[in-house]
DNA sequence: ACCTGAACACCGTTCAAGT
DNA sequence: ACCTGAACACCGTTCAAGT
């Protein structure tokens, strides 16, 4: 065949078509020759769109962040940041955008959650968290600090599963051994309420206690 | 040589190894030959102690896990747990010995993130926070939610480091795209404090919310 | 510019053979 | 029981060759 008249592959093709065998069969299915094959294509014809496996995963993951809304970051002068009052709504609702888009495909969020790299979405991202706790009156330090801590708890929350992370066999907690765990094989049938309680939970939790912090930063100039 | 007087290889030296190879080199990097080489030995000779290389890392987990502090968990009946103040103090120092624990060991976090399936110290770790969290009056379903949430605030913080994720050359932050990050190329320099400092705030914060939720439960009979 | 097959140095795992 | 070499079906990547 060699050079069709019309390609046969794009960048936004190959994406997509790796994110989803991502998702159906783990990080680990994800290879060139089996992605190629998906794709109809023999294994180096990817090398034509990507300089490695690497530069292609890399691609694959800022596009799972540009899903994040970001929105909530943009409000207008003067109705908020000056002072202060919306900004744990902001994180609030940020949060949860952030977790959604990072469970949708927990299989890359080990990648994911090595940080922003030079990939525009994930420093866009940086970018907003960023400026809007500055504006709304967090010293630079603070702000920094936040912008890490709630990224510890959305990538957390967003890597696995932790009801799914008990085995559904009762035979595996023995009384003897683990003396409070009886139930514990019952949790998986539950996934989404204990994982989603323990987000909004969580969640609520921080943001109480970032807003009693300040709550207590000396006034500002 | 085929069968040695005195085996070459132990479960122990196995995992010591491949625990070594994934702290230096990653996880990517171990490899059943790879490991194999390492130990003077060949490669299918790991196969006469575990099944498959996914059992050797199940153990390889289990064994960073097992260095998890939960001492502060089995205090003595009635001078806490009783009267449900000692609590927040029992979290805080095991969430801090969590976090070192894994901390020490970034590469293989993702494995572990994916819950305690069969392992005996995750089983134990698990059942040792559940277990306090209930003696000390929480409910059973919030007790469960607590657990998963401070796991994914310690996972989520352990996973990558936060700062060393913004690249440190100062080309990468163009003001016209990232107006905010202008400052973001000396994170990786201060790598240390602001991973820890934005784990110590988080965690505090944390310990702070859920007290106030504490405060509000109805009261037990 | 964009695809192909052949090739290189790797993988995890099985298995028959040795002591 | 515990190690070995040979073998199988895979990898990521390079490269010369085709249009």
């Amino acid at each position: 065949m060699a050079r069709p008249r019309t390609p046969l592959l794009s960048r936004e093709r190959i994406v997509a078509a790796a994110l989803r065998l991502i998702d159906e069969e783990g990080l680990d299915a994800l290879s060139t020759r089996r992605l190629a094959t998906e794709l109809s294509v023999s294994g180096p014809s990817l090398y034509n769109h990507f300089a490695t496996k690497d530069e292609l995963l890399d691609a694959v993951v800022d596009s799972v962040i540009g899903e994040v809304d970001l929105s909530m970051f943009a409000t207008a002068e003067g109705e908020a940041g000056a002072d202060g009052t919306r900004w744990p709504e902001a994180l609030r609702d940020w949060a949860r955008s952030y977790r959604a888009a990072l469970a949708a495909h927990p299989n890359i969020v080990p990648v994911l959650a090595q940080g922003p790299g030079r990939r525009p979405n994930a420093l866009r991202l940086a970018d907003a968290v960023f400026g809007h706790l500055v504006e709304a009156g967090w010293p630079r330090g603070q702000a920094t600090r936040i912008g890490a801590l709630m990224r510890y708890f959305v990538t957390g929350s967003a890597l696995a599963s932790f009801a799914a992370g008990f085995p559904a066999d009762a035979e595996v907690y023995d009384a003897a051994d683990y003396p409070h765990l009886g139930e514990a094989h019952r949790l998986a049938g539950h996934r989404g309420s204990v994982d989603e309680g323990a987000f909004e939970t969580g969640l609520e939790a921080l943001l109480d206690g970032l807003a009693l912090r300040f709550a207590r930063l000396p006034a500002r100039s």
